[in-house]
DNA sequence: GTTAGCACTCAAATTAGCAGACTGCCAACT
DNA sequence: AGTTGGCAGTCTGCTAATTTGAGTGCTAAC
């Protein structure tokens, strides 16, 4: 079904409209702030087709248009016109960014940061596990007289959050070799084989062997996503008028709040090209709520995966300006970051 | 102004129960539930008297009454009846605990949620950032070609996110040194110490200048409190009636996310007593909203503070319970850290 | 294909009225 | 003196009825 270019236009002006006042958009609005060259009966007419078609409801026979789902992917596709930021918020991302030079956890903290405050939306982030990428070294630490800190360093990546208890007496040769010798049998390999054949690999050695098993222990920890859902800025949905419903923002807060639900929501997507749009609705349901929107993108680094970031709120969002951000902060990470190297 | 063994049985009952319903209790409900041997006129008077002490207010004239704040201090600190956890509830405390052994950080985060789960209020914790203890190693690990990561031990913590750049070309055997040598000179002193007096001690070795002024500056970081606040059940206070009107909910979560503000908030009690019980009120403005309380606990092992804890909710707060779990995952939090040195 | 005009619909706001829940007060009682 | 029953007064919350106004759909004319 092709649509003239009239019936783009008018749908264009409601979606635009609506995102903007948040109030059903009628005839007479159309005709008075934007189509001054024909009347309202007109659209009317384009608008009740336009209905027609499943591209605008209406609450009561009476009420002005509002888009459906449909409408907002037609707007995203095809319709939207693409935003630029400013060059102070560009200067902004640029500055938050070159502050925190290496440092890559901060980073990735910093970038759910950014791009809820450019774009005044509830934002999440789920750092990539990396668990594909190749290790280059293993390295234990002595912290206290019997724990050693397991470090772990990748290509794009440095693990360092698990601890082993180490034998008694164990001196800081033994150490030293120990860690030198996990670096010679599992440098090289992923994260992922190495978690998921370890077992076989480490039989063969007796001496090592306690050790072995705790460490290959705290690489499982690395490679499961556990807790680790970044959000920001999770109150900025009650700006909406939509989100005057308690039990809304009970259901917003609750998804939001749940690590297993964003992580599954934001990790269905196969394929990890940039911008991705989801609109809600009660047809698919992907578990986004009815009239709630999530815009993801995947950035990389060097064909890593770095993580997905998504911004989440009604589905009467501001496209232009989210994606606008989403792009930016991803061209601008991806910049910085094989500058580094 | 003392109180008659009557008038404080009824205003126990009144708190109690407005703490369980919500709804403002009437001279009936008082006769009809737990006072029946006397009939609601003696309640009457016993309620208008203890209105015109302050303890009690009317929504309008027809209504039942209502705990000011000053009843909820007087509640907290004579009328309430002490809790008890369960054996169930107990068990599940040690359980998480001993589960992550040695792992600080996560019995840390851990403690945040045991207490928002067991308590079903929102809860905030701010761990101590440890800058009075005393160092007792300094050390270096190259990760990368130029970078290394920085590492600080003292008696009860470790410090491992911050990394330097190192001058080209440093063989292992100088960072070992360096390493070494930091942990002669500092050893022994505390880290903020270390950060007010470094410059004057380091000033005298040309030799590792250039990279001892970047360790301090990440010995500088990891002093700064920064964004270390956890939150844990935000969406948690929505489940209370006091909390529909949006408006609320909005200056709420505002203030529950902004870090600065917990953090002062949970900060200025000067005595670090177990348990600390705020009311919020109009009169005296602790930045806490009125009709918003705020029940803290301060942790610490061997006299060094691991942490605030802070629950915090609707003044009708279930403060049995709370206080019953805050001294429950703080003794057990206690044993436990003690045992394991 | 476009337009003006009119009838129709429906939500939202306003009003009035009534039932119910409490209190406060007073006079009587123990 | 403290306690009690009873009654008047006050305020909320609910419901139903009414009005207002925005916006559409339809039709006849251009």
């Amino acid at each position: 079904m092709k649509l003239s270019e009239r019936k783009k236009k008018i749908l264009q002006i409601v979606v635009d409209d609506y995102i903007e006042t948040a109030v059903p958009v009628s005839s007479k609005n159309i005709t008075d702030k934007y189509l001054k060259d024909v009347s309202s009966a007109t659209v009317r007419s384009e608008l009740s087709a336009l209905e027609e078609l499943g591209y605008l409801t209406q609450l009561h026979t009476s009420s002005g248009r509002v888009p459906s789902p449909e409408a907002y992917k037609l707007y995203v596709s095809e319709l939207m016109v693409k935003d630029k930021l400013s060059a102070k918020e560009l200067g902004y991302i640029k500055k938050i960014f070159t502050e925190r030079s290496g440092n890559i956890e901060y980073i990735v903290k910093d970038a759910v940061k950014i791009i809820s405050e450019l774009t005044d939306y509830t934002t999440i982030g789920v750092p990539a596990t990396g668990s594909d990428e190749q290790i280059e070294m293993i390295k234990l630490i002595r912290v206290k007289k019997n724990t050693a800190l397991v470090i772990i360093v990748t290509q794009s990546r440095l693990y360092k959050d698990n601890y082993i208890e180490l034998p008694e007496g164990m001196d800081e040769a033994s150490i030293n070799g120990a860690s030198d010798f996990l670096t010679k049998i599992f440098g090289g390999k992923t994260l992922i084989e190495v978690t998921e054949t370890a077992g076989d690999t480490l039989l063969q050695f007796e001496e090592y062997k306690e050790i072995f098993y705790k460490v290959i222990d705290a690489l499982k920890a690395y490679v499961s996503q556990g807790d680790n859902v970044l959000l920001e800025g999770e109150d900025k949905i009650l700006r909406h008028p939509e989100y005057t419903d308690i039990d809304r923002i009970k259901g917003f807060m609750s998804m939001v709040l749940s690590n297993e639900k964003m992580i599954s929501i934001l990790h269905d997507d196969g394929r990890d090209i940039n911008i991705n749009v989801k609109i809600g609705s009660d047809q698919n349901p992907d578990g986004l709520p009815d009239g709630c929107s999530l815009v993801t993108a995947t950035y990389s680094v060097h064909g890593h995966k770095l993580g997905t970031y998504g911004v989440i709120g009604p589905s009467r969002m501001d496209y232009q300006k989210v994606v606008a951000v989403l792009e930016n902060v991803g061209r601008i990470l991806e910049n910085i970051l094989s500058h580094e190297e």
